[in-house]
DNA sequence: TCTGGGGTCCTAGGACCC
DNA sequence: TCTGGGGTCCTAGGACCC
């Protein structure tokens, strides 16, 4: 085996990414659908996506993001389930703590993806290769796979990782990323999507390896500031770091969106939706500590793009009392009455630092300096009984008038309990 | 019967200040 | 009285990722 020729020169990232995640654990908790198609995700009739598609459901061409309606037209037999979300946490932490456990350099970039460092003499002197295979198998021994790619920077380690799935390792030598890189499509590069891969074949750029050789004027053209960086990324020449794993974890904002089932008409059932999302917002702001200065909300009409609103508030805050009233007032800035409403959202961003926060005289401020409305505390005491006995178990007169419709999942809300 | 729900980052224009 | 230009903040929207 090739991992063991010579030593390896210069750093050594790795990029795990779990197959098929979501769907592998259904299958290892349910043993009676192993073998067979299982899709993740929303359902059919609620104008669900796929999630993840088991790989017995990917030869019927059903993939990630595509319409639950397609899906099924596509695999009339596959097992449907919404996921259970707690336990792909749970698992993905122990798949996470295998990593730190071989390389205290690890960068979690989302819940099945983390890139590692194992550059020989940084941490460990034993050869990449041979790490990223005992990665593989300790995965595996807890019931799922990953897929490994292995190289000199992120680039190359990511592209690799895609090379052979499900449960491959690809390592590609120092020396050899940019013969390896040449030949792909720019598409393949993280970051270039559809929209940039256009305007690039509109210049004659179609390879990697033609991205690394374009003239600078057309790299700014199409990438702004970010041309030389592209540049070296195409030419497997990026210098990636990858920082210790206790890394704070600087969350940039926090928002909830819907898309209902049905179309929402009334101003009644509008503003009930954004009063429930703005409430899991909150809930979820003070569970992190987080108090946001900016309110966004987010519309799409049934027919037509959407739309965004935001505003900045003169505290920062995590109370839903005080940003969901500003939420609908940016709300009626971008609502046209009598326009159906498909996808409502609320977000809180612009998180301050400690410090720096100046009181009010008219305003409570509590110790980190974050506005909060005399609710709060009720708000405050309904996490707590959520947080005991599940999310259906308080509620205020709105969703008790509203909330059947809005939360209840075979009326409006994709959101649901699992089919299982 | 196309297009969910979380995010991040960048750009561009207008307001405002010097 | 007419004027330029730079910097910064704010907002809307787009592109992209998993």
């Amino acid at each position: 085996m090739d991992a063991f020729f010579g030593a390896w020169n210069g750093p050594a990232i790795g990029l795990m990414d779990l197959d098929a995640f979501f769907a592998s654990v259904e299958q290892l908790d349910h043993p009676e659908w192993r073998g067979k198609p299982v899709i993740v995700g929303g359902l059919p009739e609620e104008r669900g996506v796929v999630s993840t598609a088991s790989y017995e459901a990917r030869p019927f061409g059903v993939h990630s993001a595509m319409s639950s309606a397609q899906a099924k037209r596509l695999c009339p037999h596959a097992i449907w389930t919404h996921g259970h979300f707690d336990r792909y946490r749970e698992m993905s932490a122990q798949i996470m703590a295998i990593l730190a456990d071989e390389t205290p350099y690890v960068d979690q970039v989302s819940i099945d993806e983390a890139f590692f460092d194992v550059t020989p003499g940084r941490f460990s002197s034993e050869q990449p290769a041979i790490i990223a295979q005992r990665i593989s198998e300790r995965v595996a021994a807890l019931g799922v796979t990953c897929s490994i790619g292995l190289g000199c920077n992120k680039t190359v380690a990511k592209i690799a990782s895609e090379r052979d799935k499900p449960r491959g390792l690809t390592v590609v030598y120092p020396g050899t990323e940019e013969a390896f890189l040449a030949p792909l499509p720019v598409g393949a590069i993280s970051g270039i999507g559809s929209s940039t891969e256009a305007r690039l074949a509109k210049r004659g750029i179609r390879t990697v390896g033609q991205l690394a050789r374009a003239p600078r004027r057309v790299l700014e053209e199409v990438f702004g500031v970010n041309g030389e960086v592209m540049r070296l990324r195409a030419a497997g020449r990026e210098v990636s770091t990858v920082s210790a794993i206790d890394a704070p974890d600087d969350v940039k904002s926090v928002s909830n969106e819907r898309t209902f089932a049905r179309d929402l008409t009334e101003r009644a059932d509008v503003e009930a939706a954004l009063a429930l999302l703005g409430e899991s917002v909150g809930r979820r702001l003070r569970r992190k500590g987080l108090a946001g200065r900016t309110v966004t909300v987010k519309l799409r009409y049934t027919y037509g793009q959407g739309h965004t609103a935001q505003r900045k508030l003169p505290h920062p805050t995590d109370d839903e009392n005080i940003f969901v009233p500003a939420a609908r007032e940016l709300l009626n800035s971008i609502w046209h009455p009598g326009l159906p409403v498909r996808l409502l959202g609320v977000g809180v961003s612009d998180f301050d630092l400690a410090g720096g926060v100046q009181t009010d005289l008219f305003c409570e401020v509590d110790d980190r300096g974050a506005v909060a409305s005399d609710k709060r505390d009720l708000a405050v005491a309904m996490d707590k009984v959520r947080e005991k006995f599940g999310n259906a178990s308080v509620g205020f007169g709105r969703q008790a008038r509203f909330g059947r419709d809005i939360v209840r999942p075979d009326k409006f809300l994709n959101q649901n309990k699992p089919t299982d």
